[in-house]
RNA sequence: GCUGGUGUGGCGCAAUUCGGCAGCGCAACCGACUUGUAAUCGGUAGGCUCCCGGUUCGAAUCCGGGCACCAGCUCCA
């Protein structure tokens, strides 16, 4: 053989443009960065994919195995068993790979001829059809006998690879097995399925701790499980997957993020629109719906010779009562809002909460307006969309602007117009954001924007497209000042994206514990005794004047009792009254999460709270 | 939809291996206690063990089908 074996020198570019030597690490800041970063961690996880895989086929000997990257916290690798994996291989697994670290094999690259490659791979056909294809681009290339690199451990595994590794397994201190499931070879649910095992793997064991606990944490405050915890919603099996009722708490948050949002929606120019959940298949044939989208909708109704559908979007409605008479580009740019139900049938095994439903409530609008009005409209627009979105108390945001797919609409040079106008606005915003190409809708360029939540966790919440086959479909037109008739260009957007969506990312966020605006219990009075329960009934009553929701908790507990439970039910406010109280007309406060203040007067305690809620603060 | 797993009073769980009286805690209800900041004591009631069918003398438990949920895959206008 004339593979040119030699040591790796794993070599990589830290963000800052250093070249590290990983056999020889470097010190002080470059070393920290080396181990935190996210190309360390990379290199890091695919070596321990590399070592999972051994493990496995250690275990297994005949087992196939497919391909293992590093993702976003941990990594995976799929193999081929012949049934899938339990939680005891898991362990076992784990276990040799332990013995693996422990033996401190090292790493080392060499490379082969694809031809090469094909013999040593000869009883895996995964790897196989890799090699085949590399085959293929090679000769279509004219490229005869290229070669490949591999990464090789002592004579006890080798793996195709591009590298680069750690130097060797003993570098790897701190992994973890999480689970296994089901996965499509190379993603194609028309080719077999393998067991894809994943993990995780960090710098040090601290760093793996604090992993695990933030998946616990996420875990606890899992919007599935608080909601009906906190009793806002839940999933009624008689109603059928995806489809939520909301509880009197939860409605109340609801209609309390839906007022906020009308309320600004008035104040930025839109009119409010209403329209129904059922059109005739005509509408979505105009719109084209039914031919791209057909398998995503609910099936038809069929009434009285015609064919009904659930809508699966507002927009052709929307376009309708635009197109209900002459319009004229004074009244342009037109903005028409709605808290518009959609129906889409889901895959069952997507439903996810109420993150992922078949009833989608969408803060829709679309503008109408003319070609020149188009760019000023995505500016004012965006940071519209972002004020929003800080109200509800996030902060952290991040922007992907979607360029023109392959399969797409309309002529190359609208797509372009209408991607530099939502640049400019970008740009105009100061938001960070990135370009993903071709990934926008077949019909529209588009601004998606992500927050960041309290755990770090990344959400898709609104979208901004601009679009010009609707008008075209619809034959959309404006009488311009020349007396011509022009067609407008037209904007989908949706800040929230869904209510429910949002509803949950908001539950996750704040973990249960809302800022006293939306939080569906305010205060809770705690009298002390039987006798203090008339003075807690009448501060309840002034509270409720003041538009402040307010319970008294008059059950037959101890003090004790009823205090951890205003505790852990997550109010802003426990009022805890008893003689001093009622002597003085005063009330003991405690904010959740603060400590409690003594004799606060009941009017002082009243304006406290209205400024906070005006203000969408948190308790304090 | 696909692969694997789960389904027991309102909630959290036990009994499921190997078929043999469905049990515990919290919550609820009743009573006593009248309390100064995170669980007072005693009692009562609550079950088509997700649904339909099968095997069996007997099914929460075994088998078949369905529904729902969970971890992923695929998809997401």
């Amino acid at each position: 053989m004339s593979d040119a074996k030699r040591k790796d020198a794993a070599a990589y570019l830290l963000p800052d443009g250093t070249q590290v030597d990983l056999d020889r690490p470097p010190e002080g800041e470059a070393r920290v960065l080396l181990q935190s970063d996210g190309a360390g961690r990379q290199v890091l996880r695919h070596s321990t994919a590399h070592v999972l895989a051994q493990a496995v086929l250690s275990i297994w000997p005949d087992a196939k195995f497919a391909g293992g990257p590093p993702i976003e916290d941990g990594f995976y690798y799929d193999f081929d068993i012949g049934r899938p994996f339990t939680p005891e291989d898991l362990e076992r697994i784990e276990a040799k790979m332990a013995e693996i670290i422990a033996e401190d094999q090292p790493f080392e690259r060499e490379e082969m001829s694809i031809s090469e490659a094909a013999e040593l791979f000869a009883d895996q056909p995964y790897k196989l059809e890799w090699i085949n294809e590399m085959d293929g681009e090679a000769q279509e290339q004219g490229v005869v006998g290229d070669r490949v690199s591999l990464y090789r451990n002592q004579d006890k595994f080798v793996d195709l690879c591009r590298g680069p590794h750690v130097p060797s397994t003993g570098r790897i201190r701190a992994f973890k097995l999480t689970r296994s499931s089901g996965a499509y070879w190379r993603g194609d649910e028309s080719r077999p399925m393998l067991q894809r095992i994943y993990g995780t793997a960090w710098e040090t064991p601290k760093a793996l701790k604090q992993h695990m606990w933030r998946l616990e944490e996420a875990q606890k405050r899992d919007h599935r499980k608080l909601g009906p915890e906190m009793d806002l919603f839940h999933f009624p099996p008689e109603v059928g997957g995806g489809l939520p009722v909301f509880h009197p708490k939860g409605g109340l948050i609801r209609k309390i993020m839906e007022d906020y949002s009308k309320a600004e929606h008035e104040a930025a120019g839109y009119d409010f629109v209403w329209t129904p959940h059922l059109a005739k298949s005509t509408l979505f044939e105009i719109s084209g719906h039914l031919g791209w989208y057909a398998e995503g909708m609910y099936p038809p109704m069929e009434m009285e010779g015609a064919t009904y559908y659930p809508k699966p979007m507002n927009c052709p409605m929307h376009i309708l009562i635009y197109k209900s008479r002459t319009r004229s580009y004074r009244e342009l740019p037109q903005r028409l809002f709605e808290f518009g139900t959609v129906y889409r049938f889901e895959r069952s095994g997507v439903l996810h909460g109420l993150t992922r439903v078949r009833g989608i409530t969408q803060d829709d609008a679309h503008i109408f307006c003319t070609p020149d009005q188009l760019d000023g409209e995505l500016t004012s627009l965006l940071q519209f969309v972002l004020d929003v979105l800080k109200a509800f108390g996030l902060t952290d945001f991040e922007a992907e602007l979607s360029t023109r797919p392959e399969k797409f609409v309309g002529e190359p040079e609208e797509w372009d117009r209408a991607t530099e106008a939502l640049r400019e606005a970008l740009e105009a915003s100061g938001l960070d954001y990135t370009v993903a190409e071709g990934e926008g809708a077949f019909y529209a360029p588009k601004i998606d924007v992500h927050i960041r939540d309290a755990l770090g966790r990344r959400w898709q919440l609104s979208t901004l497209q601009v679009d010009f086959q609707m008008p075209q479909r619809f034959d959309m037109e404006f009488v311009g000042d020349d007396g011509g008739r022009y067609r407008p260009y037209m904007i989908h957007r949706a800040l929230f994206g869904s209510v429910e969506r949002f509803f949950a990312i908001l539950l996750e966020h704040y973990s249960g514990a809302f800022p006293t605006w939306l939080a569906p219990d305010q205060v809770t009075i705690v009298p002390i005794a039987d006798r203090h329960h008339d003075y807690a009934h009448d501060v309840a009553s002034r509270l409720a004047g003041r538009g402040i929701r307010a319970a008294v908790d008059a059950s037959d507990q101890t003090l004790g009792n009823r205090v951890r439970k205003a505790q852990t039910s997550k109010v802003p406010y426990m009022l805890v009254v008893g003689d001093n109280e009622v002597e003085a007309g005063t009330l003991s406060v405690k904010p959740r999460g603060a400590n409690e203040r003594r004799g606060v007067p009941v009017s002082e305690f009243a304006e406290h709270i209205c400024a906070e809620v005006a203000e969408r603060r948190m308790p304090a």
